[in-house]
DNA sequence: TATATACTATACCGTTCTGTATACTTTAAT
DNA sequence: ATTAAAGTATACAGAACGGTATAGTATATA
């Protein structure tokens, strides 16, 4: 991947969220990058192209990075599901955070039908689907019904965090997940 | 109030959550109020205006809504914070149901310095505040952190509900809130 | 009948938006 | 040295944006 296609990708990750997506032009993106337009249109053809290319690489990296920390630090499966939300809460706390990209992108654009608002319901689904197969593991009777939880949980909280910085919110989020997985595992 | 800035509000409110406050122009808002712009900045002076109003009378006729159900059916305190979310899942599951104004106005504008994500952030807390009124009530010990949670699992759902609808996620936030409720009575 | 009020109709201003056209410069590989 | 690719610089088209100016109509009250 060329340098600047990524650098761009970087800014309008970055301005989406601290601007919202609607309120960022191509001329903010492309001044900040320290590029042109030209420059731009070439490797994203569309705005829309740009925004769905930057809600996948920010999903695909958190994914990645959530996916290493639990195969390599906890063996069991029982474990996992634990400390899912022990991780979430690092993800959060850590200075880089500036949250969550499908979560945003469905509120600015509402309509069904719109390929952006598409692709964050379908990460959305696939994350829920990421904790109901963590829950499938550690043995859990209604794993999807747990998962739907959890993910209200996560959603809620980063929206929380959104609003204010520094809430609290996913300490209490985790303290949630322990009890309602301790509930889950029981029956 | 004149007939016509209640239409002009009523109208806002829907195309605000049907295609976001971003994307909703104030040409289409006179346009399907059945008014002028004349007409329009004669009550609102300007679009920002417009928005925060809208904000303040959907949550107010929400909390106002969820007041009268909560006093008029439940006598004792601790039955109130239990049916809590009976009723939020009766308001959600309603035809006018289209969403909450501040999680979608808080995506929007995510600046902490903007008046419309300032107002959504009050909005958010009081009605966490409401919550921990509710939870104090019953005599729950933690009742600030049992309210964040409830909110968690609020905003969650309705996040939930507006990326698909019919999700189902508001019945399991309230199976997920009766284990909080019940785990936070006992200590 | 006079006057104030509410509202309409329409044209417009300045700005910003996405996206493109044209021409030029740098860099690297053959 | 030639050539292709990558990027810059800049101007602009066409539409949509928020907001205003001007002129006119309908209605109700005094």
């Amino acid at each position: 991947m060329s340098a600047l296609k990524d650098k761009i990708l970087v800014v309008a990750t970055d301005l989406f969220h601290t601007r919202g997506i609607n309120s960022t032009g191509v001329d903010t993106i492309v001044a900040v990058a320290g590029t042109t337009k030209m420059t731009l249109y070439k490797y994203f053809h569309t705005k829309e192209e740009l925004i769905l290319e930057v809600l996948q690489t920010s999903q695909q990296g958190f994914q990645t990075w959530l996916d290493e920390k639990l195969s390599t630090t906890s063996k069991k499966p029982s474990d996992k599901i634990q400390q899912l939300f022990d991780y979430i809460e690092v993800w959060v706390n850590s200075p880089e955070f500036i949250g969550v990209g499908f979560i945003k992108a469905s509120a600015e654009f509402p309509n069904e039908e719109n390929p952006i608002h598409q692709l964050s319901s379908r990460q959305s689904r696939e994350f829920r689907q990421f904790i109901a197969r963590l829950a499938n593991e550690a043995s859990i009777k209604d794993a999807d019904g747990l998962a739907l939880q959890l993910s209200l949980l996560f959603e809620g909280a980063v929206q929380a965090e959104q609003m204010k910085r520094g809430s609290g919110a996913i300490k209490y989020a985790k303290k949630a997940a322990k009890i309602l997985i301790d509930g889950a595992i029981k029956n």
